[in-house]
RNA sequence: GGAUGGGUGGCCGAGUGGUUGAAGGCGCUGGUCUUGAAAACCAGUUUACGGGAAACCGUAACGAGGGUUCGAAUCCCUCCCCAUCCGCCA
């Protein structure tokens, strides 16, 4: 969330800011909540240092009449301030129901636009989408003829949205991990299994909705824990409510989680197949950095999304992610969408990784700080996600891209050693 | 899951219900001394929120949340976490 003084101070900025992300939120009452809020917390402190004044006085005074009549005033100071401290957390409620619904600020050089037709294509990446000179397949179909996938028995014991991986799809995704993981070792992340579930506190500290009608997240039941949709909610909770020191920073981790997503709403020809599923294996780069780094690392992250799949040899788009789809937290945020010649009619891009600097959106709620070494006070960390990879889409776009006439799929060169083999073949 | 013992400042560690935001020590920062360093000595050393141009002032915080009381680190309740032992288990 915002800072309060600055949405204050910041009225108009931040309206249009709501506007170009699509959100509606009564700013102005919003300041008008803090103002009363303001006013009665002073009058509440006053009360009550006017109690403890009193109540310090008794503790010398001498036993009679004195002190019971100095017992009863501070009996009424403090009931007073009660009263008053009552208001001001009704009011502090209000006004941060409102100021949790303020989306971040924006960068100045994203696009403006209310959905993703206005996201802006940076540039490609080093491969070309295939030519092919055969019907193509999509990946339903390839995993079908390889055997990769039950979605039937996923939907017979979990429900439609689960699946099993078979054969080379398990072996791939673990190779994936294992190729992502030593590549992010090697830029110097720290690689963690974190927790597959979350407290909805975290959750909200990163900026999910647990409950309720609109929620993409699944919540266990007579608890106050969900499974996270994505590991990013527990890279970012690992440090909440913690103080760094400035020279711990920049600290980068991966997270390897299964993320669980009820995708409530979502159906559709698009949606086929490994595309849309309510589960899933990825890994997660996450980064605390200090304010000034936030920038810079946004470009090394998506850089090394790009890595990745430039060497898994799979042809994607750069796009800079338009206002009105940045989701709360982000202030910017880059997605690749890598070719899947099976989706659409053709081929079409479709979102693989996606990269955000959030900024001190998610540090505010979740009260991540640092402090400099012989400076007073604190200041927000600024967080940053992106995906290194998620293994459903990356499998879309591994076997799709990767089809043959005779209908195998090539294994990317550098998933060769971990998987054993250099082509997947259909089985006898 | 059961039993017992614990959770106090960056760390260790005191703390009879009443000038305790919290003794003492360590560490850290600055100073004195010294050619320099060490030692010694002196001083300073939490955070959040609110007010103020600032100096600074106010309020809150002793695992978390409730309760008792004029007043709680201190008493009561609930929960969480840690340690040890027992049980169970991949």
């Amino acid at each position: 969330m915002l800072d309060r003084k600055f949405v204050i101070e910041n009225i108009e900025l931040v309206e249009e800011n709501c506007r170009h992300r699509g959100v509606t939120v009564d700013v102005r009452k919003l300041a008008d909540l803090e103002q009363q809020r303001r006013a009665k917390q002073i009058e509440a402190e006053d009360l009550n240092r006017q109690a403890n004044e009193k109540s310090k006085l008794i503790g010398k005074a001498a036993e009679g009449a004195e002190r019971e009549a100095l017992k009863e005033g501070a009996r009424q100071l403090r009931e007073q301030k009660e009263q008053a401290a009552a208001e001001v957390d009704a009011l502090a409620a209000e006004a941060d129901a409102i100021l949790r619904v303020i989306p971040n600020l924006s960068h100045p050089a994203a696009p403006i636009g209310v959905d993703d037709k206005a996201n802006l294509e940076l540039r490609k990446g080093k491969h070309q989408p295939p030519v092919f000179d055969f019907p193509v397949l999509d990946h339903v179909q390839l995993g079908e003829r390889l055997d990769l996938f039950d979605f039937e028995a996923g939907g017979k014991v979990a429900g439609h949205g689960f699946y099993y991986l078979k054969n080379e799809a398990a072996q791939l995704e673990l190779a994936l991990q294992q190729y992502v993981l030593n590549l992010l070792v090697g830029e110097g992340f720290t690689p963690t299994i974190t927790p597959d579930l979350a407290r909805n506190e975290i959750l909200q500290g990163i900026g999910f909705i647990p409950r309720g009608p609109e929620t993409q997240i699944y919540s266990v039941a007579d608890t106050d824990l969900s499974l996270i949709a994505t590991a990013e909610i527990t890279l970012g909770g690992w440090y909440a409510k913690e103080t760094f020191d400035s020279d711990q920073l920049p600290l980068k981790l991966c997270g390897v989680s299964h993320c669980y997503r009820t995708e409530a709403g979502a159906h559709g020809a698009a949606t086929r197949g490994l595309y849309r599923v309510h589960q899933f294996t990825k890994v997660e780069m996450f980064a605390f950095t200090l304010p000034d780094e936030s920038e810079e690392m946004l470009e090394y992250f998506c850089g090394l999304e790009c890595r990745i799949f430039d060497e898994l040899g799979i042809p994607y788009r750069v796009v800079d992610t338009a206002t009105g789809d940045l989701g709360g937290p982000a202030y910017r945020k880059y997605d690749l969408e890598a070719w899947m010649p099976g989706r659409g009619d053709g081929g079409e891009y479709g979102e693989v990784t996606s990269t955000s600097n959030c900024t001190e959106y998610q540090a505010r709620r979740l009260a991540i700080r640092y402090r400099i070494k012989g400076e007073k006070g604190t200041h927000f960390v600024h967080t940053l996600n992106g995906t290194a990879v998620a293994i459903s889409r990356a499998l879309i776009a591994i076997l799709e891209n990767n089809q043959r006439a005779d209908g195998s799929v090539a294994v990317p060169e550098v998933l060769q050693p971990l998987l054993g083999k250099d082509v997947i073949e259909p089985r006898k």
